[in-house]
DNA sequence: ACGTAAGCGAGACGGTACGTCGCGTCTTACC
DNA sequence: GGTAAGACGCGACGTACCGTCTCGCTTACGT
């Protein structure tokens, strides 16, 4: 397999879909993208819009597909990353860490995506990725967790959103801290974070 | 004061805005706020499409009053707390939980405003309001903030995020505990979290 | 009669209606009849809306009951005048010396009215009278018409529109004539004209 | 040249174009051509209220381009004949006649259109046609105009008004002398009236 | 002169049409 | 087969006027 003469191989397609994901990204950053229509990003991609339509399904569309090929990147480099001998002091998911690169790459393009101007629907899928992670996470060393006498999915809710928060609040600050400090950062927190919701144990309801 | 005739005290004014209101929760939950159209609004609301351009500017303008007028009221019953003698072991804060019974009332609507169907403008207004909450918070009690090695806008926007999804599992899962129970909850989460992200005070950058 | 006290002689609604007319009349001017609305009048003659429509059915009211009394104080100076000694060389009717002069005292507003931002209706109406006092020309002098092997309505359709062609003139250049020069010429023109019709009474149909 | 494929020759262009252009002829004789609606238009052309936008931009412009169209045939009808030989006794000018033959197939609209329903800006533009036709004649056999004591533009004025009214007559009354019968008639009119206009010479102002 | 019926201002409202915009589908011709 | 060009149906947008309708205030009138 992988041999076949593919649709998608074409040139053509490939010249096609690129240029359209990159006017996608800017426009975003330049006017939001709820602003953004196909007919812009027809006219900056240099394509007819027709052409936008053979490849995606709406503006919505591009940005799906974008996030699905930035999830399975990271996947990808976690997946290799099993079996590796664990690093000292401070470990660095490679998931993780593939992910936090390919978002300061189109910083401001995140940026904008997942504020006000952005699109609920990504955010949205962005953040189920985010609870995703943290599923795991709290699979594999789950005592705490367990220990806990909140729902897991409370727990990954408040942890997953609060990461979200944390990100953006890097993005909006012109990412102060490097992508590798950063994810050692939000680890840490993860864990402590986890840790203290479960925290004071209380009896509750 | 408050005897002049206004606009605003119209009888008509009133019925219609009011109607347009409840027009947009209904809609909103059942299709979505982005799949919403003025046109859909007017006819629930048994309005023309006319009268609804008289009093708003658009749907967002719609949500937008009702949120501020949410947040004025719990600005008030803050206000009319302040003074009065501390109740012993668990305290509420008059305003978070003003506010959260009002989203109780209308559970569906916020759940669906704040997820992947609603409103990117008004999740992020929403989330200001919870911000400037913690940041008075964290300027009230600031020592422990003072301390800590992050800033604030970090730890604010980390625990804001946090708290709307827990706010979220709770509208998702059909709101499980009392909205009493819940104010208490955050307010712990909010305290010992607010210690926990500054916790480990490790060197930085 | 005549002494009953009326609605029409309150002082306040003479004040009224005379004011919109007074609108009509300079907005006509200034934008060509079809642009005016009636908000527009109500500013202008500053009235509220709602009086505009206690005193007319719309616009075009305004100016139909104007003609009407145009042609109504003609046709009183018409009347007056039967029975009078018949001046010498150039009689000059009375009837339509008033209404060439009232004509004149307006005559941007006749020329707008007329012309291609006018009002259709109205340049009807005016072509109406003008075609009812040719007919009873035609009927009072009638030996001519009557020779003539042309119908009498076209007779008086042509000299009709003839005349209101030379009216247009005489307004659009700046009323290069005096009033009463330009309603003898007239009353030239029409006989000669009416002869000319009629004229070369080859066979016909 | 003419053999590019422009947007004009699509057949899906001329089909739209013709249905709107026929519905409007339709739809202006039974309601008068001020009642017509954009929306009315795209119902009974059908065809969609946006592609009438697209080729047209208003109700105004589809009459106007018609009119433009009628216009063009005829000085094309006319140049044809320049040169060609002198008929005997009744030249029909060959212009006059298309336009004529053009207006009757069209009798009602027309009608209408120039009435007190129709469009003061096609009336007018129809009037503008009609008076540049007498001012070439007046320019072509001018010795007698020259000969008048009356500005050209007043008895251009005078004759072109005269002749739409006989028009207006003729459409109104069924049309009841034929197009050729018509156009002969109203030539011999047009050259009596002209030498009527400047007739008799009596002292002016 | 004065009480009252009217005119009047203010403006909400239901309607209808406007002209524009963006969508997603399609056909046709080119390469 | 991908692409450009662009017509088309569809439907929402926000605006502009229309004519009708309360609802109080004020003002000129007629006794």
């Amino acid at each position: 397999m992988a041999h076949k003469s593919q649709t998608k191989d074409d040139v053509r397609v490939r010249r096609s879909q690129q240029r359209v994901r990159q006017a996608v990204f800017d426009l975003t950053v330049e006017k939001g993208f709820t602003a953004v229509t196909v007919s812009d990003i027809a006219a900056r991609a240099q394509v007819n819009r027709s052409t936008f339509y053979r490849h995606f399904l709406d503006k919505h569309d591009v940005v799906r597909r974008y996030l699905d090929e930035v999830q399975a990147l990271a996947a990808r480099r976690a997946a290799a990353q099993v079996g590796q001998p664990r690093p000292g002091a401070e470990h660095i998911p490679a998931g993780l860490l593939a992910l936090l690169q390919e978002i300061q790459g189109h910083a401001r393009f995140f940026k904008v995506m997942l504020g006000k101007q952005g699109d609920p629907a990504f955010a949205h899928r962005f953040r189920q990725i985010t609870e995703k992670r943290y599923r795991l996470l709290f699979a594999a060393g789950g005592q705490q967790a367990a220990s806990s006498s909140l729902p897991v999915d409370l727990q990954v809710a408040y942890i997953a959103h609060a990461t979200l928060g944390a990100l953006l609040w890097w993005l909006e600050h012109g990412q102060p801290i490097s992508v590798e400090q950063l994810a050692i950062d939000l680890g840490r927190l993860n864990l402590t974070a986890a840790g203290m919701v479960m925290g004071p144990p209380g009896p509750r309801h």
